[in-house]
DNA sequence: CTATGTGAAGGCCTTCACAGCG
DNA sequence: CGCTGTGAAGGCCTTCACATAG
């Protein structure tokens, strides 16, 4: 397959999403105008995203929506196929992130999570216990994890991380507040709520506020 | 100013926290290089996105730490401002925002918490009293909020933010699952959650798994 | 002689424009 | 005739390379 940009990919997320709300709605096609709008983009960067992949559209129509839905989501890897996630430092974040909504599509498992705080540890979340972060290795193996979220404190992130893929995890989706380091081969995406906010703190200093008059 | 990449801003903060570590560590001057090593670029990026701005550096000794940590935070506006900071949706995660350490950063601080749910009002977090959204309006007025942080149902975010913006916030983090359309002048930032796991699964689908022999 | 500051080159992503299909 | 698929053009961001400062 030819190299997809990040960029695309996130798109693919997106278009995923919406399609699933068009077919709610029992919209059978739709066009890559109506598409690009739907998530903020243009059409030609929809025709363009999509034709990385195959030819999903008709011309003169547009794109059927449960058809392409069932396709970018099998490209995204989240159909037919359940992917395993461990939960590492049951925080006030950690634990708000098991069971939060924007996790419950499909094609993702809560499967472990792990904590070094004696006080944390047998506290239940949706069903899981909070296990002792002390067999991680052991416990990610077994438990055949394929995703990390870590939520821990930032002086300690790298050294959870760097156990996490000795234990064979491959994808990291990390909080904390500090870059991370992983040799070649791991994919770690950083959600840091301090660089989103700062970036909004420079927005608002460098525009002018709309006058009252 | 010039136009300054987003990107560009993204990394200043991720320069401004790795600054204040080496501050810590009483470390008089920082060369490009170790500074890019230490956010995971490299040192051609960290002068140029610096030299958007002014000279800091000292040719042939590097940048001065504490001096150029300083300088970043006033162009970031984290310095000798505080932003007001309001929090809509006081659910898992919202609740698990408010004190999380991410935000602890100076420049920030809470002033409201407002939800819809009656049996969330009167709760407490971090000695603020979730309030009823009804009155936002007036509340964001009032207390002059700079950024809201949106963490309601994605069903209700974009009219959720529709009324933000009525009241005169410009700058909102929005993590409510879904693309949200603002006029032009409102910054908005998406924390997805689920776009990050699914650039994972894209990952991990589409690249060979090292064979353990 | 080391490390910055910066124009120029390169690469990646977005936008354009239109051929071609239904 | 409308809308997709796609090469080409354009624009933005990163990397290079070296003049310059200490």
């Amino acid at each position: 397959m030819k190299n997809i940009p990040q960029a695309t990919v996130r798109r693919l997320s997106l278009y995923c999403r919406y399609l699933e709300q068009k077919e709610r709605e029992e919209q059978a096609y739709i066009s890559s105008q109506e598409l690009g709008a739907g998530i903020g983009t243009n059409a030609a960067q929809v025709r363009k995203d999509l034709c990385f992949f195959d030819r999903f559209g008709t011309p003169g129509r547009g794109y059927p929506v449960g058809f392409l839905r069932r396709r970018l989501a099998a490209i995204l890897g989240i159909k037919g196929q359940s992917w395993r996630v461990a939960v590492i430092g049951v925080g006030k974040l950690g634990g708000a992130l098991v069971g939060y909504g924007g996790f419950n599509r499909q094609g993702f498992e809560f499967v472990a999570l792990l904590d070094s705080d004696p006080d944390k540890r047998g506290r239940r979340y949706s069903g899981l216990v909070v296990e002792d972060s002390a067999g991680m290795e052991t416990i990610l193996k077994q438990r055949e994890v394929d995703i990390a979220i870590v939520t821990v404190p930032a002086v300690v992130a790298q050294r959870v991380v760097d156990r996490v893929v000795v234990a064979g995890v491959r994808a990291v989706l990390n909080f904390a507040p500090t870059t991370i380091n992983t040799p070649v081969g791991i994919q770690v995406r950083n959600v840091d709520l301090a660089v989103e906010l700062e970036g909004l703190s420079f927005f608002l200093i460098n525009t002018k506020q709309a006058d009252h008059h």
